[in-house]
Parts: structure tokens; C-alpha cells; sequence
DNA sequence: ATTAAATTTTAGGTGCGCCCAATTATAACT
DNA sequence: AGTTATAATTGGGCGCACCTAAAATTTAAT
């Protein structure tokens, strides 16, 4: 019996180990899932026993097939609902990943059906993630760092990061949501903010938000 | 802080109490929750430390006002999701009770109103049972059942129960749902099958079945 | 009034998922 | 290589919600 907690781990794992590469080690899950150490290592040690991943004492862990299907219908459910409720049921975009990650462990496989029909089977959630597909394919497309591209370059918004309320409403209210061109005017130093021309008008967000959204380049013509 | 489970056990008692007069016996509600006396027990001690409800050792419980607004509050959720399953998302109505009583814990206020609002603030769900308004009021009508109303009779279906699936669908392919007139043509003695008049056809039904389905007289000119 | 039957409660125990504190393993640094 | 810092694991405990089996209470029946 895969519990609901067992989920959130699975789910957690498999995320962090696309971020970085394969092993994932037990302080960065906790991290993520805001629980001690020894609480990982205790649920290591029973999703380790069900196969559906692999424990090497001291150096980490990596899902198994089997683990990975489960956190990918995990994410599934999560960035289906996260849609639904923004789409179908009006939610504002910063609400929906709380309530996402409420609902996402409850719903049945029509639930997740029927989401998926009335909204023509999408493949992008609200904040730009990958939708994986019913037979659990991911690619979650890599994008640059906001914070991090070189002044002067003309990006498209396509992810946020969003778990934080607060700066998802601030994103929004500066136009910062996927789909949105925008320039890098200049970065100022020291980690100081970047001036962002956004839809005709400046904008200064600081370091912080900028590391939250992700951004692919634009082809310039210049250059 | 209420779990779930709590809010499991509130919602029976509430329904149960409701049914019969004022005091429902340990029995019952293990009954009513697939667990033992002992686990009911158990459950009532804390809930009554809570001032959830009373409790009178050995002579069964009742809600305060506090256990019952929570009560309330679970069965709205669970109706208004029955119901939006059904109306919005194109649930068959065998399925949505299983559905509802999974997401009935988990869903938020807005969650909630949205629902509402996509239904234009309904009062009954697709099984014919009242939903209790936000504030927690609650008047189920009583209606007779059909098992036992006389030969001859005219009346109108206004509720089933919703928790039997297979049966669920039987009653929707005979057209026994909620809103549908039926005459009583015959009753077979020794706990025999009825026959009834539905939407000009007849059928025979057992009274298992019709002990699960409540329906209000009509008035019948002749008389 | 006593006893038998049914119901309810207590006692003791299980698995889950979390914690803290103490230990052990690894890695990093003279 | 030997010491030290960091990270992971083990051990012992806690609360929740359930269980079975045994004891206690109520009820009904003689």
C-alpha cells in the first residue's frame, strides 16, 4: 500500500534528482519536505524495502522504474489539478499549488481523466511545468535562470517557481508569467536588482524573485 | 485539530442522529464506520475532550453545537462535490459518492464556494439529499419508503441511497431517480418483489432495493 | 431479585509517520 | 595518517487510529 506520505516522498525525490545528478542525499529531501533527517532514512528504508527505490547507506538515493511511474502520476495529478483549477474553476495562480498538493494524493484516475478531457489534454501547467503524460513520460524542457542571463538579452518567460504565494501574486502583477517576452536592461551590481522591460514599461525586481523565473532565449536578429 | 477521521466519525453520528432520536449508541456508529466498539470508544473519549460532543457512558453520545457545525461542514463539502462530479465534470452518479468521500477532507473554503457558484448555490445533491447552506443550516424533508407505502399509491421519487454503486445503476436504467412519478401497481407478499409503474412501463423490484429509495406521495385527486 | 444476554468500556498491542539525542560513517584538512 | 567537521543512521519515544480479548455495565427475562 503506497501511503499518502510515501507519495510526497516519491514525488520529492524525483524532482530533486532531475534538478542535480542521479543520487539524492537525505538532508536535501528533508530540506524539501521540511522533516528530520532520521524521518527520511526511516521512509528510505520502507520505500527502499518495496523496491521502489535504491538506498546506498551514506550516499544517497535513486528511484527505481517503479518508483519513478509513481511520483510521475504524482506530478500528473498535481500540475492537472493546478490547471483545472485555474482554468475551469477561476482559482488564482497562487493558490492552486496548496490546494494541488492537497488534492493531488486523493483524486481517482477518472478524476484525473475527466481534468484532462476538459482541458483538451494540455502538456503545460500554469507555472510552465511539463504535464507528464498518462503513460508517465516527462522532459521537462531546461531553461536559463532569469538572474542569471546577460544584460541586454531578450528572453520569453516560461517557468515560475510556485510555491511561494506572495511572489507569484507580485509576478503576476509585473506581467512576469510564462508566455511573456521581456529584455534584461541592466543588472546592477552586488546581487542588486535587474531592470526588466516588460510589455513597454520598466520594471526593478530584485535577485531573489529573478532567481524564481526561468526564461529561454529569444532569437535577436543582432548578434 | 480535527483529522480526518474525526470529521469521519462527527458526520456519522450527525447523520445518525438525525435519523433516529437524539442519543446514537456506540454500536451504531461502529457500525455505520466498519470499525470495532472499542475503536468508537476511543474516538468518542477525545472527541468529547474537545467538547465535540457528550458522551454518557454507555448510553450513547450526542453532538454540541461545535461537533455539529463541523458535521454540517463536512456534509456540504461532500454534497457539493457529489453534485459538481455529476453536473460539471460528467461523473455517472454510482461513482461520485466513493469520490466525494475521499475529497470531503481535503478541499478548502474556496474550493467550496467555487463549486457552489459553478452550480448556481444548489440545495439538493443527485441523490435527492439537501446540501446544508455555508452557515450550517440543515433541514432534511423525511420521506416515506417506498418498501412500505400502500398498493395504489402515486408518489414521486425524492431520494435513494448513495452508497451502494451497483445499485445506483440499476435504479438510473429503470428511470427510478429522483423527480420521477411511480405508481405502486402491486406488492407480493412475503417480502415480494413490487411492481411499478414507471414512465408508462412496468417493473418489478425487490424490496431490498426499495427499501433504498424515498419517495413523497402525491396528491392523487382520487381519494 | 437473580441471572443471562447484549452492549460498552478498558487493557494491551500494531503500524504509520514524525521527533530528539546519540552514534557511526564519510569527507576534508592539516 | 590522524583529527575534525558534516552528514546519515540507529535507538528510543510520541500521537493517531485501528485491532482483539477481557472486564464491566446495562437491559431484559425468569
Amino acid at each position: 500500500m503506497i501511503t499518502h506520505a510515501m507519495e510526497d516522498y516519491l514525488k520529492a525525490i524525483y524532482l530533486l534528482q532531475k534538478g542535480e545528478d542521479e543520487k539524492v542525499p537525505t538532508s536535501v529531501i528533508a530540506q524539501q519536505l521540511n522533516v528530520s533527517a532520521a524521518s527520511v532514512t526511516g521512509m528510505i528504508r520502507k520505500l527502499a524495502s518495496l523496491e521502489l527505490l535504491n538506498h546506498n547507506s551514506y550516499h544517497g538515493v535513486k528511484l527505481t522504474e517503479g518508483g519513478e511511474k509513481i511520483a510521475q502520476e504524482v506530478i500528473r495529478h498535481h500540475r492537472l489539478l493546478e490547471l483545472y483549477l485555474v482554468e475551469i474553476m477561476g482559482f488564482t495562480w497562487d493558490k492552486v499549488h496548496h490546494e494541488a498538493d492537497k488534492l493531488e494524493h486523493v483524486i481517482s484516475e477518472e478524476f484525473e481523466e475527466k481534468m484532462a478531457e476538459a482541458l483538451g489534454h494540455p502538456t503545460i501547467d500554469p507555472h510552465g511545468h511539463t504535464i507528464p503524460t498518462k503513460d508517465g513520460y516527462l522532459k521537462e524542457a531546461s531553461y536559463e535562470i532569469l538572474a542569471e542571463v546577460d544584460t541586454g538579452s531578450f528572453v520569453t518567460v516560461r517557468q515560475v517557481n510556485d510555491d511561494i504565494p506572495e511572489m507569484l501574486r507580485y509576478l503576476a502583477g509585473l506581467g512576469l508569467v510564462p508566455g511573456t517576452p521581456v529584455q534584461v536592461v541592466t543588472k546592477a551590481p552586488f546581487n542588486g536588482p535587474l531592470c526588466l522591460k516588460i510589455g513597454g514599461c520598466e520594471h526593478h525586481v530584485g535577485r531573489e524573485v529573478a532567481r524564481n523565473v526561468f526564461v529561454e532565449l529569444s532569437e535577436t536578429g543582432t548578434d
